[in-house]
DNA sequence: TACGGATACATGTATATACAACTTTAATTT
DNA sequence: AAATTAAAGTTGTATATACATGTATCCGTA
């Protein structure tokens, strides 16, 4: 963890307010110390504290008023991480299973990824594997995802059944999503599409395809979904 | 344009580098001037280039690298700015039109937004348009826009006609879009949209609702979007 | 009781400065 | 000529301070 040697006091100030933060020592709503407060607290000054506070505004966490305060924001989820909402009311963790259709294999990149793959992509090769989600036992979303085999050891024999696979590359692999890029179409769902999603063939569905830059140099997650939107829609955060 | 008298030095040196970059007086690679240089040339010190750099890096607009400099950024299309580029060739500038079907005016906030609204926009009421862009003279999406009258004198007056919407609002208003969320379903299209988008009735259509958040308080974007994706996709980076 | 103003406290903007760490370039040595 | 070293220039981190401006509270006065 140690890259060079000491972590600024600013990063040390933003590690713990975000810490207190998610665990709910401060909550949505309340108010953080004030600067002099933190100030003393750290023994420092504020254009120290500022810095910090000034990254926590920036990756949404707090927002900040004049005159009044550092006030905590509303809980969002990460960027770029898609999820499936019911039209009608919310969809709980309880009735959402994610089936593993493939497991994680090497193998050769496809050919119609509308991005340009790097060379160092290109070299270090594909992992593919296809999920199916589930709400209430009826098959929602299709996503097939393709990512470079870079810096992840052992990675193919992970489970990533009902867990989030981008949580795992990120408490296994440190790996953060900071950017993306989304093409969206709707089309009418073909034999094969219509019967995993369980719809009648000509049925509107969404068709995404998708790419995930991280903070790992060349190491994006590409991938494709395919969604029957009749009862749910898909919620998507930037 | 002046809410409070004066606009801060570093707020200067936002807009002022902004510009330079966009205008490609400084192109993508290659270094601004040294934070010393700018003190000089703005009568300042570095604390204050510093800040108007930082957001610089924020909005994506440069990187920075110890050592060396402020390298300018390859351009990035606006957070959150939906394009619609084709299948098998860039849509470009000259053959996209935006016609405004409904000029914006003032009227009450819809039913059916999926967000909560804030007092402070519910008060401050609702400004609505509606827009079609066509590309190559063929409509293919429609857009109807909510945003609450906040801080916006004369909004309703101003030209959207060739301009996009959210230049307008961040040159004469300040605002940027900093964050959203959108909801995507695929729908058939009903008799108005397949008239519309000149689809055949059933067609699958893109129907998104969109939240785009920005750096003004209770200044939120809400849009409802209709797209033909028969020879196009959406596009859309965060 | 209700209003108005003083006050305390919060963040916003700005100056001035110092040293650390990294990059590039130039000078020196081998 | 090549490798090493030194120097200059750049951004990164931090301290110390001052005043401006927005918010909330309390208290005296009408």
């Amino acid at each position: 963890m140690q890259k060079g040697e000491t972590t600024p006091l600013y990063r040390k100030l933003i590690d713990d307010l975000k810490k207190l933060i998610e665990e709910g020592k401060y909550k949505q709503g309340e108010l953080l110390p004030s600067e002099n407060d933190l100030c003393k607290t750290y023994s420092t000054t504020r254009p120290t504290v500022r810095q910090a506070l000034a990254e926590l505004t920036n990756i949404g966490l707090i927002t900040r008023q004049q005159g009044k305060g550092s006030i905590v924001a509303e809980p969002r989820r990460g960027l770029g991480i898609l999820s499936v909402s019911g039209v009608t009311a919310g969809v709980g963790d309880q009735n959402l299973k994610t089936v593993i259709l493939e497991k994680p294999v090497k193998q050769n990149w496809p050919q119609e990824l509308l991005h340009q793959l790097s060379f160092e992509e290109q070299a270090a090769g594909c992992i593919f594997f296809t999920r199916l989600r589930n709400i209430n036992n009826v098959p929602i979303l299709l996503e097939e995802t393709f990512l470079s085999d870079i810096n992840l050891p052992r990675f193919t024999s992970r489970s990533l059944e009902n867990r989030s696979f981008l949580k795992v590359l990120n408490e296994h692999y440190q790996v953060e999503v900071t950017g993306g890029e989304q093409k969206i179409w709707a089309v009418a769902a073909d034999k094969n599409k219509s019967k995993l999603l369980r719809l009648k063939p000509g049925s509107p569905i969404v068709h995404m395809k998708r790419k995930l830059k991280t903070n790992v140099r060349d190491l994006n997650i590409y991938s494709w979904l395919y969604c029957n939107t009749e009862n749910y829609y898909l919620d998507d955060y930037f």
